[in-house]
DNA sequence: TCTATTGTTCGATAGTAATCAAACTTTAGA
DNA sequence: TCTAAAGTTTGATTACTATCGAACAATAGA
């Protein structure tokens, strides 16, 4: 398996971070990883098919916004919420509470309900 | 001239808000317009031509995030401080604190300088 | 060893976007 | 009425991206 590229901490950059969390389906990865803690790809219900998670997931990862540990066939995916919070207090907090509140989120958790 | 689209205060979408945000051009506008205050586009210090500043403005403006008033030849553009904070509470103060401290936020300042 | 599971890679498609230069529009002021 | 100033529009270029399906790779378990 290839190396799986994390970003330094100091590394990850604001815009980049922006630009991975203004995609809907990565927000809704990001949300649920929140919600549930640490995941496999699979275990999270999206409404995108698996190659087009493995591109989202890639985009979270080098943003630096997620870590991704190999274990077997699976990849388990959790936020890196320290050095979210020490590169940009508070940033992560308010997206995922305005999310969460949004029917953007409730659409998109529907159609990741009628995919299954 | 034609008119102005600003969405309504509801029609505001955080990835819209997000994705308009990812761009280092449009944080430095942001960024500005919340150091001075309401500006017009030419006072703004922007490493760009004026029709590149058009189509940032225009993201921005269509995302909901600054609202724009022609009063002669000139635009004065201000943020959306209020209908922002009621959508997205905590959200943009922290994107701008983390954007002013960051060394992107320095390095284009210095480029819009040197172009001036 | 064979197979099912999990995820990645690759190729294609269709859409979007950041940038610039050149031409244009609108308005203020001489 | 002319002209200069401030932005906008348009067209071109170049580059990226969200999505899918099909083929592939790696691993766990029977």
């Amino acid at each position: 398996m290839k190396l799986l590229y994390h970003p330094d901490r100091e590394e990850i950059h604001l815009s980049s971070v922006l630009y991975a969390l203004s995609d809907p389906v990565r927000l809704l990865i990001v949300s649920e990883l929140s919600r549930i803690g640490e995941s496999a790809c699979g275990d999270i219900g999206l409404p995108v098919v698996k190659s087009t998670v493995t591109h989202h997931t890639r985009t979270l990862r080098e943003a630096g916004i997620i870590r991704t540990r190999a274990q077997g066939t699976q990849r388990f995916l959790s936020i890196r919420r320290d050095d979210l919070e020490y590169r940009f207090p508070g940033l992560l907090t308010s997206i995922l509470e305005a999310f969460d509140s949004s029917e953007e989120a409730a659409k998109l958790r529907e159609a990741a309900r009628n995919e299954e």
